[in-house]
DNA sequence: GTCTATAAATAGATAGAC
DNA sequence: GTCTATCTATTTATAGAC
């Protein structure tokens, strides 16, 4: 545990802003810098590259998620209680960190070739603990069995969806959608709890 | 219905690729020259500018999306056959076209700001078209009312990042998740119509 | 319509003073 | 730790020949 300077703090918190707006190729170094209220060379003083500081960036996302999905997991709770206890684990961390939804939904867009090894673990460490909880829930007969990814694209997408969207639905509703902007995201969480259980409990007829 | 030059056609396909796999600022006008088998002047002579040619781009994914959801909107079927047409609608236009699904999640994340008034009008019209299904639904007795946001939300992002991840999944299940890579397209669309349809039919509770 | 330069701007990274 | 100045590479975009 290094002592943490504030500038370091600032660059990271600036950065993630950045890459969340723009993107990793978009994002610009010096707008990270003069964000942070600092220069450039500071950001590589503190960083070996750009790509050290958006990988940096990605593992303080991904480290939270798994730490809370992981306590969820090992937790003595109830199959159906895991399961809504993961959809919020993930919706606590997403709302905790407004560049976290953009940034996910962008390494999923990724997709194919540029996924590095660390990123690759972490989405599959997600999806190997909801993968866990399911089969603990059909070894105790309250779940059916079923696909973790196809549960997890349930969950992770709508959520990321939505919380990346909360500037566009705002738009949205001024351009005529109405009820673009009336759902909380706390309404979205239990929407999700309840088509997932049903889903995972067989209850769709 | 101007007549199309090859070379306007492979510039077209080969952008396609490019700003799917690395975002709008990641993309490199040369690289797609080289792609389609040209040279950067001939991008330029058929398109203003990058920025033009991605617009180009986008307008012909959501047109496509678009003109079959009007269709669906505007057939006499049955409320629930809508409800799936309008899924199938997107899952096709998104497998017929490789890069859309990382181009929409893309133009997700970039949520606030960068959109422009045509994205933002597509999104607009494909949400009021769920919200006419939905309504006349609820008309016929047939649905419950819901909020077309949220309804969709659990339609289009999982398919989306079903789609774009292909390649991930792959990768996946050779890292260790088991069932990453097992399910069809065919198998998500089935059951993101049932799960929708028992959302919109209050079978969930 | 297609090409080969090349201009002009942008942006990642570093040197070196304080 | 923090700064200014600068190097260098990349890349959008254009000029002009064929």
């Amino acid at each position: 545990m290094t002592r943490r300077t504030g500038s370091r703090h600032a660059i990271l918190a600036a950065a993630a802003t950045e890459f969340a707006r723009r993107g990793y190729a978009g994002a610009n170094v010096d707008r990270i810098a003069r964000a942070a209220r600092l220069n450039k060379a500071m950001i590589y003083y503190h960083f070996r590259s750009k790509a050290a500081l958006y990988r940096e960036i990605l593992k303080d996302m991904f480290d939270a998620v798994l730490a809370r999905v992981r306590d969820v997991v090992a937790s003595d709770a109830a199959p159906d209680a895991k399961v809504r206890a993961f959809i919020e684990a993930i919706a606590i961390e997403g709302e905790a960190r407004p560049h976290f939804p953009a940034i996910w939904l962008r390494e999923i867009a990724e997709g194919g070739e540029h996924v590095d090894a660390a990123t690759l673990g972490y989405a599959r460490d997600v999806l190997v603990a909801l993968g866990r909880i399911i089969e603990e829930g059909r070894r105790k007969g309250r779940f059916h069995s079923a696909n973790p990814m196809i549960v997890q694209a349930g969950i992770i997408a709508p959520l990321m969806f939505f919380l990346a969207t909360a500037g566009v639905r705002r738009k949205l509703e001024r351009a005529g959608a109405k009820g673009a902007s009336t759902i909380s995201q706390a309404d979205l969480v239990r929407h999700i709890q309840r088509v997932t259980l049903a889903v995972l409990e067989g209850r769709l007829a």
